[in-house]
RNA sequence: CGGGGCAUGGCGCAGCCUGGUAGCGCAUCUGCUUUGGGAGCAGAGGGUCGCGUGUUCGAAUCACGCUGCCCCGACCA
């Protein structure tokens, strides 16, 4: 491709609606515009990136024997109510009629239309197990759409979803997708980790993310820096702190405390840490609200609560009149003591002695206070998000924190949806089974955002060599004031071609300068300069997008390492 | 959805407080010079100042309403 014909603008100033930095650089260096908020276009030199990236998602997921097909974007309303979802999966379903005023939503994912194929189409045990997948543009309107195409509304994602006959069916078919999303991320060149998750709005039972690492990432991961146990920090476990509580020294003392809303206020005002406290959260219950008691440091987990009995799901926070009733308090000065709702308490709270927690009067908190006198021993749960250093739920060594962004997820569905949809096979006794599904995504236009993230620097992107839009640019000096380098370029440009490699040559008639940032801002990850100087010696100068100095080389040595 | 901010040429911004018919940088086009790290000079094109209503002799500027976008938050009891 040459330059001057591949209508590709660069900008040279940030973009102020950009706030990190894939979404800066795929600005500047001109893959994406923004129509709307969450819709991109792709433009020629961000759709070469996605091609690459599909081809090889499409390369792995046909090596591992699933079957492309493509299904609808836009889909019946009347499936979705099969499975209750049309009213579950709420605002983030794109809804609309059409001129009959029948009711269709873009779909989001396509759980319900693949099991309504799988319905028709399998009949016997022998189809099984099978594998479908698509590559294909969904619709999830975001509350609140950022970081480019990182959270968008619409982006291009690939599905699969698989059949199976029983549990190890599913279990083998899913070990396949896991093997072969390793082998994606793996091939695109990205540092990622495999960690547990929720299965959440998909519904199912075992389910597992991938991440790319990146410190802009919007999960936090949770990993043991002794074993292989890695989770999402929603689901990530902890156990029972081992260190022993100390003994109790202060006396229980009701305080006034005039003020106080929150823990921060209470620690300013007694001079503690949040450590020393105890906080006191009022949830929705299915029989009445129900408290949850944590350290004041700590941060209440939404999956882990909205599991235990009596608590509503999804988790909800009481409102202040269900406050005010169960507990004659208000949220600020609440408090373990004297609760006589139903309460959860934290594994942490129980090494805790002497704190300090609301006494349920408005602007009142007890200080002193200790289990075995002030209140009974705690039983506890698991009920917070963890924090470095927790112990490891398998034992061995502490939690780590890191970020990452979630570019996969594998799920086993189990029948949730050939149950519902009725989506039955015969098995070897001529019995109609339900079949067990599995679901596997990854999100094609959020990989290019995150193998952005954790391949820049400061003059630009640098692709990782699988992703690159272009494996080389070609930059002659004095294109069209020397008729060496002009000689020189053309049959360099056109050898490289006869190789397979796809070339940028800056043909533009602009100074140096510019070209050497633009190839930089665009990251292609080899660069050739032919000069007249470089070549009367027999020379081109050749250097790698990572490297800080160029070398100078001849021709046929650059072939080579071009041809590797 | 709650809070905050912004909206002026393709991009980044100033002007608004104190009302008088729009300016700077980048980009674009033309010419000349320049050509190994985002060139210089000269010239040119391009904006009904997000939309609406109002105040006023007069509104980018003041008031009210709306829309769009961005950021933060959505357990912090």
């Amino acid at each position: 491709m040459r330059f001057s014909e591949f209508g590709l603008t660069t900008l040279k100033e940030v973009p102020a609606e950009a706030e990190i930095v894939s979404h800066q650089l795929m600005l500047r260096a001109g893959l994406i515009r923004r129509l709307a908020s969450g819709l991109f276009t792709w433009m020629p030199i961000g759709v070469r990136v996605l091609r690459k990236v599909e081809a090889i998602v499409r390369e792995e997921m046909n090596r591992a024997g699933a079957l492309e097909l493509l299904m609808p974007a836009v889909q019946p309303a009347e499936l979705w109510q099969e499975t209750g979802r049309w009213n579950q999966y709420g605002p983030l379903l794109l809804r609309m009629f059409d001129r009959h005023q029948r009711e269709f939503c873009f779909g989001p994912t396509h759980e319900e239309v693949i099991t309504d194929v799988a319905r028709r189409e399998l009949r016997s045990y022998k189809q099984l197990p099978i594998n479908f997948y698509q590559i294909q543009t969904k619709f999830r309107d975001e509350i609140r759409p950022r970081f480019g195409v990182m959270r968008s509304r619409e982006f291009i994602m690939k599905d699969a979803y698989s059949f199976d006959l029983d549990q190890a069916g599913l279990d083998s078919s899913y070990q396949k997708m896991h093997d072969a999303y390793s082998a994606i991320f793996t091939r695109l060149g990205l540092k990622f980790r495999v960690v547990w998750a929720d299965s959440g709005e998909i519904g199912g039972s075992k389910s597992q993310e991938f991440h790319v690492i990146a410190d802009s990432g919007e999960d936090a991961i949770a990993y043991s820096d002794e074993d292989d146990y890695a989770s999402n920090i929603e689901t990530a476990r902890t156990l029972p702190t081992a260190t022993k509580r100390p003994a109790a020294t202060a006396k229980l003392q009701k305080i006034p405390t005039p003020g106080v809303r929150s823990i921060d206020d209470l620690c300013n005002m007694l001079k503690i840490e949040p450590a020393q406290t105890i906080k006191t959260l009022i949830v929705k219950g299915t029989d009445g609200p129900v408290a949850m008691i944590l350290r004041g440091d700590h941060e209440l987990n939404a999956v882990k609560a909205q599991k235990l009995a009596g608590v509503a799901s999804p988790l909800t926070m009481a409102d202040s009149e269900t406050i005010r009733q169960a507990t004659g308090s208000e949220a600020g000065s609440l408090g373990p003591v004297g609760c006589n709702l139903r309460v959860y308490y934290d594994h942490a709270v129980a090494a805790m002695a002497d704190f300090s927690c609301g006494a349920n009067e408005i602007e009142y908190h007890f200080t002193g206070v200790n289990f075995g006198r002030d209140l009974p021993e705690p039983a506890t749960v698991d009920l917070r998000n963890v924090v470095a250093g927790d112990p490891v739920p398998g034992g061995k060594g502490t939690l780590k924190i890191a970020r990452g962004i979630e570019v996969g997820h594998i799920f086993q569905l189990g029948t949730k949806y050939s149950e519902s949809m009725r989506a039955t096979i015969q098995d070897q006794d001529g019995k109609d089974r339900a079949m067990l599904m599995g679901c596997y995504g990854i999100g094609i236009t959020r990989i290019v955002g995150a193998a952005i993230e954790q391949n820049h620097d400061s003059n630009g992107i640098i692709w990782p060599e699988p992703l690159a839009p272009f494996d080389v640019v070609l930059v002659p000096i004095n294109l069209q004031r020397s008729e060496v380098v002009q000689t020189a370029t053309e049959e360099l440009y056109a050898e490289l071609q006869a190789l397979g490699l796809d070339v940028l040559l800056d043909d533009r008639d602009v100074r140096p300068g510019v070209k050497f940032a633009d190839a930089e801002l665009i990251g292609i990850p080899h660069r050739v300069v032919l000069s007249e100087r470089g070549l009367a010696g027999g020379e081109l100068e050749y250097r790698h997008r990572r490297d800080l100095e160029s070398r100078n080389m001849k021709r046929a040595a650059v072939l080579e390492l071009l041809q590797k």
